[in-house]
DNA sequence: CTCCGCTCCTGCCGGC
DNA sequence: TGCCGGCAGGAGCGGA
């Protein structure tokens, strides 16, 4: 489910207890999750010192110190806790601690399924713990010389919040696509991190339409309009739905220690048969299925 | 090459 | 109340 703006405020979350930690102990309870964990995982990580944590796309990049890298990606279900200081002290049993006692309404330790035991030099003990009940989500380790080059990485689109991206990189990358504009979109070789609410949202925000050609971006009448308007939109979404997640991320990071999802109300998505929220438009929100997937628009302002 | 549909897995929700 | 089908925020893969 994370899109980039969840998983920018996952990093942003997260980056102060893993920066500059040392992981003591990483629990395994299971072989593997999407893909199986590497050889000696845990043996990987443990002792080394967590240099920085980064973001490329939708994955967690963790920079540790004997030049090896800690990918990680959230998938659908992924979330990570932070169980620090007492909560995270002494003993070796992590399915009773006091921070489970704050549990996130509905969640539950049985797909706890990575425990990072770090020692931190703010907070002394700390813990990490990743649940992800579908499993979707995944954990590797690159060395760093090998990183570009990664077939995980190698392919991956421009970064929307990044300095070259605009109308101009749009157009370049849709160029003579026929696909649909939704399709274009979502996919990660072209532009990195939207997923399908935020490619909804900034549609409906640029007022095109889901099911226009992505070419139409890049060329014809009127395309440098549409680029223009679907670069300033993705941005505003993304840069708002980021905003928005380091407003939640301190109080949920007190309540309950849970990062990776944060809820608030779009203005299109999973909104079908409600009115379109743009003033004066009057159009009512539909549903289409593209690419096996939900898009949600208002096919009158939506063109 | 491009595009589409299928697939992995569990949880939840609505309908009967 | 309980069961069941459908759907969910991702993305790699195979096939057309």
């Amino acid at each position: 489910m994370p899109e980039l703006p969840e998983v920018e405020t996952v990093r942003r979350g997260l980056g102060p207890i893993l920066e500059g930690a040392l992981i003591e102990r990483v629990e395994l309870r299971r072989p593997n999750l999407r893909f199986p964990f590497p050889d000696d995982f845990a043996a990987r990580l443990t002792g080394r010192t967590v240099v920085a944590l980064g973001r490329r796309a939708k994955y967690l990049i963790a920079d540790l110190d004997d030049s090896t890298v800690l990918v990680m990606h959230l998938g659908m279900s992924g979330s990570f806790r932070i169980l620090a200081g007492a909560a995270a002290g002494g003993g070796t049993d992590t399915t009773e601690t006091p921070g489970d006692f704050h549990l996130p309404r509905g969640k539950s330790t049985a797909h706890d399924h990575v425990v990072f035991h770090l020692r931190t030099p703010a907070d002394g003990c700390a813990r990490i713990v990743y649940n992800d009940p579908r499993r979707f989500g995944f954990m590797t380790l690159v060395e760093r010389a090998a990183f570009d080059a990664h077939p995980l990485m190698r392919d991956i689109g421009i970064e929307p919040l990044g300095n070259l991206f605009g109308a101009g990189a749009l157009a370049e990358v849709f160029a003579g696509k026929t696909a649909p504009l939704k399709a274009a979109l979502l996919d990660q070789k072209l532009i990195a991190g939207l997923g399908n609410i935020y490619v909804c949202e900034a549609l409906w925000r640029a007022e095109l339409s889901p099911t226009r050609a992505a070419g139409t971006i890049a060329a014809g009448r009127g395309a440098r309009a549409r680029a223009e308007a679907l670069a300033a939109s993705i941005r505003s979404v993304l840069q708002e739905a980021i905003a928005a997640g380091g407003s939640t991320l301190r109080d949920h990071v007190q309540a309950s220690g849970e990062l990776g999802y944060f809820q608030h109300r779009f203005n299109v998505y999973d909104r079908e048969g409600e009115a379109c929220l743009r003033p004066g438009c009057g159009g009512v929100v539909e549903r289409l299925t593209q690419s096996g997937r939900s898009t949600f628009w208002c096919p009158t302002c939506q063109k």
